[in-house]
DNA sequence: GATGAATGAGGCTTCATTCAT
DNA sequence: CATGAATGAAGCCTCATTCAT
């Protein structure tokens, strides 16, 4: 029966979709959402935009999707270094900025589609942005929340907005400087992640890797 | 002589601008600059569309003009309230943090036109609106300078950007909770302040009002 | 004050919203609804879609005024010729007969949008229709309901439909012949009044015009 | 021999094709033409684009299809009805009219498919319609020309075109009110029946099954 | 024969901007 | 200077139809 649903079907399928999304995903993160077209989406996919509506029940839909993705993709990687982090929660948060940093450092169109493109695009996508963030942030809070005795007191949700905030406009700005002006991404996120610590009032070196 | 033009007349035209302009900045400030279309400003401002495009150049004219316009207001509040500061850098910094949260606290829209729409809206805009953060973000950087040898050494301009993505982060979360689920101004600014504080390693008590 | 609003603009612009209207009317007529387009139409009235916009919320709208348009122009032909009918309510609506035939055979396109094309076009239109049909079919129901003691018992609402109907489908097969094997439009109007006035159960001769 | 083309096989090639063809009238019906997709029957039919494109050459083609079926089943109908009409001409057109108002009643998605939704779907399909519609008509133009001495002279033509009119408005009157509100069919029947009669001038009783 | 992914023409509509009055 | 009608480019999306598997 040929004409079966055949595993290889599924798979082209699949790559089709994604090469649309990553093709999507390039161009929101580089001239963002309203001046991308989905005919340039679909043109950069080298596919067509009956296959793109095929795919996607509209343009919203494929940011919705590249969130999506990317949210899996940040927790994955954040979650990888977490494994190697041992048990203290300073020094976890400490390598979850990093891990954040350096993602978002060597993925600068997702970078871009987090920080600056999915505020302000209706209620539908911010909830999905918040989501996206919020596997960071609430992680930060209960952080927060598990080290009350040791840190002096603090609004503990306000501090992990600040520790967000910090984050992303410290990636923004770097990755606005034409490359060969940037420090290296390393640096950067010491430097975030110190100031985010401290931010909490850790003492500095407490979280910090020893020599 | 009816047809010189007049101080009257200037004022007069003036006055026209600001109205158009006021119009889109509330406009801006809640539906964003995409869903803000020039008939709506028009209307909202009681004026007309060929009006409009006499006071100015095109849309994003108007937005620039309402970035400018915030910029300056919000310069006046910090400087107004710095001139009550004193001398101490780090008491400066912690009131300038103060007064720009009371004030987006205070503005809702032009917070709004800040820190999240004018993101990805062009080259140019962007470039204004990094000219209104920048009065802020030097003057840390500046302070983080003159602070240099009171401060374990950091990455200023980092921290700079820590210190500005903080407040923005903040106040944006803060103002996307209902108005009556909101904590007190103050205390968010409060709290705001000695994270980014901390953050750049003064001592928790520096920079705080003594009781 | 060059700019005021005067009468002359206020002209110019009916004008130009008859033109569009009219262009409509035309196309929607020989065409159908859903075969002509708003390109069409814009192109046929010498206008832009802009201006097209303008005047009518959408496509629908323009119909929906079309058909607004031709139930005046129908009511105002049929009181015209009852103007000079007689009290005798038999002749009276054979006249009204006489007169709607008329005017159908005289404006086939809009005969055509009344017949065939307002149709299933969604709640909307069909609501409209029914108000322009309705003028004519609810002066036929009055009309029996008067004539309930000289006619033989029917059910009103019933043979309002079929007079109705008669006359429309009449005018439809008469109108989709070539014009020149057409039997004059009178002469459809005598044979549609004597079916439907027999129908109603007139004895033939009443309500016809002596000789 | 399996690859032999077996009456099994053509039965079910039969039936998938009915298949399709049902579920296109249900949607014609209810939907409409314009309104109805492909996709949407293919789904109904749980069956695939490709099998539809394989029965039918396109979707007008269905509808033809669709139109030829329904004037089938309308002659079989009132065939059928004939039957045991009897010789009188006049019975036989008052037989008929009921057999279709009754077959209409009963089948009101087929009804809506004669009555409105095939009319201004471009020439070839207009053309089916009137064949369906005609095998109908021209029986009453013959029974028209048989009654010539019995009845006033008419238009055979108009009488015949007002006689199919007021059948189509008054069964697409009655089946668009909610069917409690419907009077009962056969009374419906009976209306237009006599309104028709009456309406080609037949005396009332005449064609009146009798008591 | 069956399946459903792929295609792309073309429809409707919005809106920034111009220009005649 | 004010007004608002006019313009048209361009976006999003639907859907009939084809074709590789």
């Amino acid at each position: 029966m040929a004409y079966r649903t055949t595993d290889k079907m599924m798979a082209r399928k699949e790559a089709r979709r994604r090469k649309l999304l990553k093709a999507a995903i390039r161009l929101f993160g580089s001239k963002g959402f309203h001046d991308t077209t989905v005919p340039m989406i679909v043109r950069a996919a080298n596919s067509s935009t009956g296959s793109f509506y095929f795919y996607f029940r509209n343009k919203e839909d494929v940011f919705a999707a590249a969130l999506q993705d990317l949210g899996e993709r940040i927790s994955l990687a954040i979650n990888q270094a977490l494994g190697a982090a041992g048990p203290d929660v300073l020094v976890q948060m400490r390598t979850a900025v990093k891990a954040l940093v350096a993602f978002l450092a060597e993925n600068p169109e997702e970078a871009r589609i987090l920080i600056v493109e999915s505020s302000g695009l209706g209620k539908g996508l911010e909830e999905i942005r918040r989501r996206v963030i919020a596997s960071h942030t609430r992680s930060v809070e209960q952080a927060l929340g598990a080290l009350a005795d040791r840190l002096p007191s603090l609004d503990a949700s306000v501090a992990a907005s600040c520790w967000v905030g910090a984050i992303h406009e410290a990636v923004y700005r770097w990755l606005e400087r034409p490359a060969e002006a940037r420090v290296p991404a390393a640096r950067l996120a010491e430097a975030v992640a110190r100031f985010n610590l401290q931010g909490i009032g850790a003492r500095t070196n407490l979280g910090e890797t020893k020599p």
